[in-house]
DNA sequence: ACCTGAACACCGTTCAAGT
DNA sequence: ACCTGAACACCGTTCAAGT
């Protein structure tokens, strides 16, 4: 005699996302997800085939918020202003869910990794605003270079990694404009 | 009847940095590195006080390393070009090893953390660079515009991140001819 | 002074048994 | 069809007992 479901994967990611934002990766026990969905561990594994596959999916639920929060935010007319915003847009969803970020840009097991797809999406606005400041030629490299100085500084904030005074604010705001500043220009010198 | 030690923080520390190396972070359990040091897993806690003070050991080990090949690589006499070579050497450093490249910046507890002198000491090369191509008025931003860059750059790089086909090494160039180009420059316009 | 086996409180996961 | 308790093979850590 069939049982109706007590719970839901959507209700498991959930809480597995919230348990991960409140207490980290190490956090995501089975047992916990389990307590707050209101079932048994066991009991999971008829929605999620593991905890490694359960991560896959709280990652590629951030990813998707992230992908919809920097979605239409580069349109002011000026390329260089549009990449401005996106940083800041990208930065501010850092410092709003610090652990699931942190968790989306972890060394992850290959299996726990997103799908490339979702991932591409998200970045799809920089490359815009890379092509119209840099170029069809350079946007790629451009996109590149500004995505890693993006989530370098940000997880350097993050992990409190900048130790030595100054104000980061300040620290942020002069990357932005100086890699607005070069991609503005011309192929380098060097 | 005091016996002598079997093994040393040294041993355990070289032990840990290995395993993490071979196996990534949840690869180092007390009961492998004691194996590998040739002892039972409780022995361990008479020269490490827990696995997470194990980490840090590690952690602390690696970065040394790290400054060390740091250390006298920025002095080709055109600041440009040391930038360049600072970044080059750091990207060959996290390529070498990159699981305890990955761990030195991963976002680990409070307590797990190393020394901040010892990071401190790992980015004065390039905080001398900087102070040579910007002035040292705007050396400390520049320093944290290259780091968070590289930094980003390497770990996207590691963590397999760029799939939009493309050159990984000419993006690599391309950054940093960016940067120097850009803080050789005067205060941006915006 | 260091090392050990036994024990404790946890993990993730499997599986037969219940409804 | 889903949920459960019991079990298995692991964890990190503590501690009394050995040398």
């Amino acid at each position: 005699m069939p049982t109706p479901a007590r719970t839901s994967r959507r209700d498991i990611v959930a809480a597995g996302r919230d348990l991960v934002e409140a207490e980290g990766l190490e956090g995501l026990t089975m047992q916990r997800v389990a307590t707050a969905v209101g079932v048994r561990a066991p009991s999971l594994y008829k929605h999620v085939s593991s905890r490694g596959a359960l991560v896959k999916l709280i990652v590629e639920d951030v990813v998707a918020d992230l992908a919809a929060s920097l979605e239409g935010r580069g349109r002011t007319g000026d390329a260089g202003d549009d990449l401005a915003v996106l940083a800041t847009v990208f930065r501010d969803f850092a410092r709003a869910h610090p652990e699931t970020y942190r968790l989306i840009f972890s060394p992850l097991p290959e299996d726990w990794r997103p799908d490339p797809d979702r991932l591409a999406e998200a970045s799809r606005p920089v490359l815009e605003a890379t092509t119209a400041l840099a170029g069809s030629d350079r946007a790629l490299d451009a996109a590149r270079t500004v995505t890693a100085w993006a989530h370098g500084f940000v997880s350097m904030e993050l992990a409190d990694a900048f130790r030595l005074g100054g104000d980061v604010d300040r620290a942020f705001g002069f990357g932005v404009a100086s890699l607005v500043d070069a991609l503005s220009r011309s192929v380098p010198a060097r």
